[in-house]
DNA sequence: CTTTTTGTTCGGTTTGTTCCGAACTAATAA
DNA sequence: TTATTAGTTCGGAACAAACCGAACAAAAAG
């Protein structure tokens, strides 16, 4: 399946995965509620028993997929983790919290120097003010967002 | 400098460049206006000529920094180009966009097959809406971030 | 015209990633 | 008991990325 490589290639990037862990991903979500297995994998993406099963145990780590079984049946059958949205958003608000860290870090550090070294102020700070204020108003809204889906979800 | 090394491995990961790439752009930004020089991160930074050449122009090539000169002098005075700001903001606006596209494409296909197979309704479809909404939300967020960090460039 | 400064380009080494095959395990089936 | 199913683990091959040194270039200085 042609949609199974194109979003294959977006996982790859979006989620830093190697390109099977990728395909496998994306497979998984094209396949849907009746999950897929194993030996599924194994002959429509055309890897090896080992690298199926190592990448699966990573995204299974990751928290990205989880399975079901049907007793009298050994297979696991793997489908996406419905929370991946939210562990996304939460990523994204992680990082950008870090990225506001690192900003006042550097302004603080900053203005020590303008303060030691006062000759013709070696630095201009208003560009971390602009980031951090664009971080603020990024989570946010981000998070605002996040709270109208839980509550969607608790409204069906 | 402990703060070159742990703002470079923020950007190493944020920017999605090699090691001795980021620990240039990091020293750039903490150096400031006073701009640093080819030889000046040759010796700081403890990497090879050869490495600093290729690194510093790739990062002009990708618009992250910038040089001036000094008249009578030659070297080339690196500083970050104050714009990465917005290519930052346009960048993640980007891959929202082209996430927002997979999104419709995956919705459609599932939609397909929904119809096709009706046996017991393959798909859940409200993933992708939720997505959909969610990625609206935040970009709508962002670009009015945007415009208000130009407009206060615009204010001074 | 030779030397110095300020880099660039090329080939090769090191390091890391990705995947595979073969051998193994643990549970069920025959 | 032996075979099959459903995987896991390990060692290594193949490839890619990151960096270095040596040689080169172009312009200015001596």
């Amino acid at each position: 399946m042609g949609l199974v490589e194109k979003l294959g290639v977006h996982l790859e990037d979006r989620e830093q995965l190697a390109p099977v862990a990728a395909r496998i991903l994306a497979y998984v979500i094209l396949t849907g509620k009746k999950g897929s297995t194993f030996d599924d994998m194994v002959t429509i993406l055309c890897a090896s028993k080992s690298t199926i099963s190592t990448h699966l145990n990573h995204l299974k780590d990751l928290n990205k997929i989880v399975y079901f079984t049907k007793t009298g049946d050994r297979k696991k059958y793997f489908i996406i983790n419905r929370d991946m949205v939210f562990h996304h958003i939460d990523d994204m608000v992680q990082k950008w919290k870090e990225e506001r860290d690192i900003h006042l870090e550097l302004k603080e550090y900053k203005e020590k120097i303008n303060t030691i070294e006062n000759e013709n102020e070696k630095f201009d700070l208003t560009f971390h003010d602009d980031y951090i204020k664009f971080i603020d108003g990024a989570t946010s809204s981000v998070e605002e967002l996040r709270n109208k889906l839980t509550n969607n979800k608790l409204d069906i």
